[in-house]
DNA sequence: CGGCTTTGACCCGCGC
DNA sequence: GCGCGGGTCAAAGCCG
């Protein structure tokens, strides 16, 4: 908040949320690199996310298996729910005015923090219908019913805020040219909005397979114009419909698969939450990684960075520095 | 012609 | 209560 008043075109959007939700400033990210899923010991700067292509690394598999609290704690820095383990309850959406770049609080404020929420894919995509349909009758509804039913205006009101708290997303960091990247699913766009203290815009996609209600937002860092945010919102009620089909597990690194066959590791929990229900370690898998390497090659950098890093600080400590007060 | 993008308008929530 | 900013709608336009 402090650098963002000092200097609202050149504060860390991410340092900002870090230091805000967690009270501990963190000077280092953690990135996944797209060969290995690796979790690079990124002594970024504080104020910028420049510098972050030449890390030392290690396998973010690696991580995951170093130990159980490891992997709990990485769960809960992603809010990935472990299906066995407590659920951290989700981040609060505190900032809803975010500024340029920034991912807001609701942005990382993925999961339902029930314990038992992990993936439910009807929660999610109840969820994510309601909120539409709330929506669509947001907008009719001073027209259709300008007689006035105030209570039922309240109560849309109330389901909707319940409905999008409990709304899953994930946002990632994606080192990019392309504004919008390849994910294998098909994405209209619906709008596009400026960002406040930022040059880039914000659009608004949703998923084209009808029924699904699957929505992404994407915007470009103004802090390295070359980051890509992406915002997933909602879980596919479909399969992948073109790009994934068959051969993309061969696509996987060898990290990836182990980490998938640990369970619910955290991209195999993510994956769940992106992807459908159907067509489960394949294509998920598939699309996770699609996500991270598209086959474009002008993604020649193409690092996905993750999550609560406040938390995954407490994941791996050994490479994540605390900057000192 | 269907699907997609663009863009201005609108609604809502939140902070002041 | 008001203004701001985020999110969405929907008409118009574009394109293959």
């Amino acid at each position: 908040m402090s650098n963002e008043k000092e200097d609202p075109y050149n504060y860390d959007p991410f340092y900002y949320n870090i230091q805000h939700r967690t009270n501990r400033p963190v000077s280092v990210f953690p990135f996944f690199n797209d060969n290995n899923l690796s979790v690079y010991n990124q002594q970024a700067p504080t104020q910028s996310l420049q510098g972050f292509n030449d890390p030392p690394y290690m396998s973010f598999t690696d991580c995951l298996h170093g130990s159980a609290d490891h992997y709990n704690t990485l769960s809960r820095a992603l809010n990935v729910s472990c299906s066995s383990s407590e659920v951290i309850s989700p981040i609060e959406d505190g900032s809803k005015k975010t500024g340029a770049g920034e991912l807001s609080a609701a942005t990382y404020e993925n999961l339902p923090s029930t314990p038992n929420s992990s993936i439910s894919n009807s929660s999610s995509n109840d969820g994510a219908t309601e909120e539409d349909s709330g929506k669509i009758k947001k907008d009719k509804q001073p027209k259709e019913s300008e007689d006035g039913d105030g209570d039922a205006k309240k109560v849309s009101k109330t389901k909707k805020k319940e409905k999008r708290q409990k709304e899953p997303r994930f946002a990632f960091l994606t080192k990019s040219e392309i504004d919008h990247l390849e994910d294998g699913y098909r994405w209209r766009k619906y709008g596009q909005k400026a960002v406040k203290n930022s040059p880039y815009p914000r659009s608004y996609y949703r998923c084209t397979s009808q029924k699904c209600t699957v929505k992404k937002r994407v915007e470009r860092s103004f802090q390295d114009p070359s980051v890509v945010i992406t915002t997933y919102e909602g879980q596919h009620n479909h399969h992948c419909p073109a790009t994934l089909r068959g051969n993309a597990t061969g696509m996987l690194p060898p990290s990836l698969l182990a980490s998938t066959s640990i369970g619910q590791s955290f991209p195999q929990d993510l994956l769940t939450r992106l992807l459908p229900p159907s067509n489960q370690q394949g294509d998920q898998t598939s699309m996770f990684y699609h996500s991270l390497a598209p086959q474009n090659q002008q993604l020649q950098q193409h690092q996905l960075y993750s999550a609560d890093y406040g938390l995954l600080q407490d994941l791996v400590p050994s490479f994540i520095h605390k900057q000192q007060p």
